[in-house]
DNA sequence: ACGGGAATGGTACTGAGTACCGTTCATAAG
DNA sequence: CTTATGAACGGTACTCAGTACCATTCCCGT
C-alpha cells in the first residue's frame, strides 16, 4: 500500500490521462478517480486543472527576485542574465516533465497562453529590475529597459524550446552563448569588452573625414585609454 | 426605440458594469441584463466573457499576417516595424476604448493574461516571418530573429503603454524612434547605415596589436571597400 | 398575405471552481 | 490505554461560464 504523497499520483494521474485522451477530454474527477482520492482533494493540492502542469511557477519566480535583490554584478544586464540562467537550469532539472509538459503545450491553446503568461511575469520582474538599477527615469532608459529584458527572455525561451524539441545536445553552453550575443547587442560600442584590458580598442563611428585625416585623433584615444 | 446593434449595446453594458462591480463581480446574465437581451445572445457576439473586451483580434493579427505577406521592404526588420506600426494605430484609433480596456486589464490578472497570449501571437508571426525571410536555418540565425521580434514588440508595448497611461502626447513620433532604436541594436557595426554613403568607416574590433601595427591593415579596408 | 432565413430567447446540460461540514487518522499528552 | 488536537480527506451543494438544442419572432422580398 505505498502511498507517494498523494499529490505526486495525481500529477501522474493528470499526465497520463492528458496524453490519452487530450486535455479537454479530461476531467478533474477522472482525474481524482485515477490517483485513488476525492475531487476535493485534488483542488486541494492544486489551485485549478492547469495547475497541475505548472506546478511551482510561484516559488520559482519567487527564487528568482531573491536572486536579484540579493545579486552582486556589474551591470543590470549581467545580473539578469544570471538569473535567467536560473529559470533554464530549472526547466532542465525536470527532465522528462518538461519535455510532456511541452507536449502538452504545443496541442492545447489554453496552456500555451498560460505558459506565455507565465513567462511575461518573469519579464517584468526583469524589466523593474533593470529599470530600477540604472536609475535613470528617462523616457529613453525605460525603453533601453524593456529591450534588455525582452532579449534577455528572447534568448532564454530559444534556448529552452531547442533543448525542448531534442534539438540541444548541451543547452548550459548555447545559453551562455546566447547571453553573450544579447550582452554584445547591447554593449555600447566601443566599451570595455571586460575580458582583455590590454592592447588597441578601435571605437565604431562613422566620419565624413578619410583616415589620415581623423589619425591624429584615433593616436590621441588611445594615449589617453578610454575617455569619455 | 433605438438599437444600436445589441452587440454594441452588449460591449456598452460589459464596460459599464466592469467599472461599477469589477470583472470577476459581474454574471454574464448581468451583462445581458443590463443590454436588455438574453443569455444566449450574448454567447452569438462574443465567444467569451473575455471577448467583450478584446473583440477583434483574431482580425487585426490576419491584416497584419496580410500585411506582412504582401509587405516591400529591404529588410526583415523594416518590415516587420512596418506592421506592428499598424498595431499601434489600430490602438490609437480606438482611443479611449483602449483606455478604458487597459485600466480593466491592470487590476484582472485573467484579462492581463490574455492580452500577453495576444501579443505573443504577434511576436510569434514576426518571429516565423523574419525566419523564413533570411531563409537561413542556423542556429544563430534563429536567435537573431527570435531577438528581434521580441525587440520589436517590446518596443511597441513600451510606446503603447506610456500611450495608454497619458504619458505620451505623440505615440506616432514615439514608436518611430524607437523603432529607429531597434533597427540600430541590430544593424552590424560598420554596416551600411543607408543615409550617407561617403567617408570613412571604422570598424569596432579589438585587438592586442597597437595602432601603428594595424595601421596597414586599416588603409587596405579603406581603399577595398566592405570586404566581408 | 405568405414563406423563409436570420436574429433572438429559453431550457437544460457539462464541467470548473468554491464553501462548508463531517470523518478519519496520526501523534502527542495525560 | 485513553483522550485531545490538528491536519488531510471525502462528500454535498452551490455558482457560473460555456454549449447544445429548440421554439419564437422579426424582417424582407415575392
Amino acid at each position: 500500500m505505498s502511498k507517494p504523497a498523494a499529490r505526486t499520483r495525481l500529477a501522474e494521474a493528470a499526465f497520463t490521462l492528458f496524453d490519452e485522451r487530450g486535455y479537454e477530454q479530461t476531467t478533474v474527477d477522472d482525474i481524482a478517480e485515477r490517483a485513488g482520492v476525492g475531487r476535493t482533494t485534488f483542488f486541494r493540492h492544486y489551485r485549478s486543472k492547469e495547475d497541475v502542469i505548472f506546478p511551482d511557477h510561484d516559488r520559482l519566480l519567487e527564487q528568482i527576485k531573491d536572486r536579484l535583490a540579493t545579486s552582486s554584478h556589474d551591470t543590470a544586464l549581467a545580473a539578469v542574465s544570471d538569473a535567467v540562467r536560473l529559470v533554464l537550469m530549472h526547466y532542465l532539472a525536470e527532465g522528462d516533465l518538461a519535455r510532456r509538459r511541452y507536449r502538452l503545450t504545443s496541442k492545447v491553446a489554453a496552456l500555451r497562453d498560460r505558459e506565455i503568461a507565465s513567462v511575461a511575469r518573469y519579464q517584468r520582474l526583469f524589466r523593474e529590475f533593470i529599470s530600477s538599477w540604472m536609475g535613470d527615469p528617462t523616457e529613453s532608459a525605460s525603453l533601453r529597459a524593456e529591450l534588455m529584458a525582452a532579449a534577455v527572455v528572447a534568448a532564454h525561451n530559444h534556448v529552452l524550446r531547442r533543448w525542448l524539441r531534442g534539438e540541444s545536445p548541451d543547452p548550459g553552453r548555447e545559453v551562455d552563448e546566447a547571453m553573450h550575443d544579447v550582452l554584445a547587442l547591447f554593449a555600447a560600442p566601443g566599451s570595455r569588452t571586460g575580458s582583455d584590458d590590454r592592447g588597441t580598442t578601435v571605437v565604431a563611428f562613422r566620419t565624413g573625414q578619410d583616415l589620415d585625416t581623423l589619425l591624429p585623433a584615433l593616436r590621441r584615444l588611445v594615449a589617453d585609454g578610454p575617455g569619455q
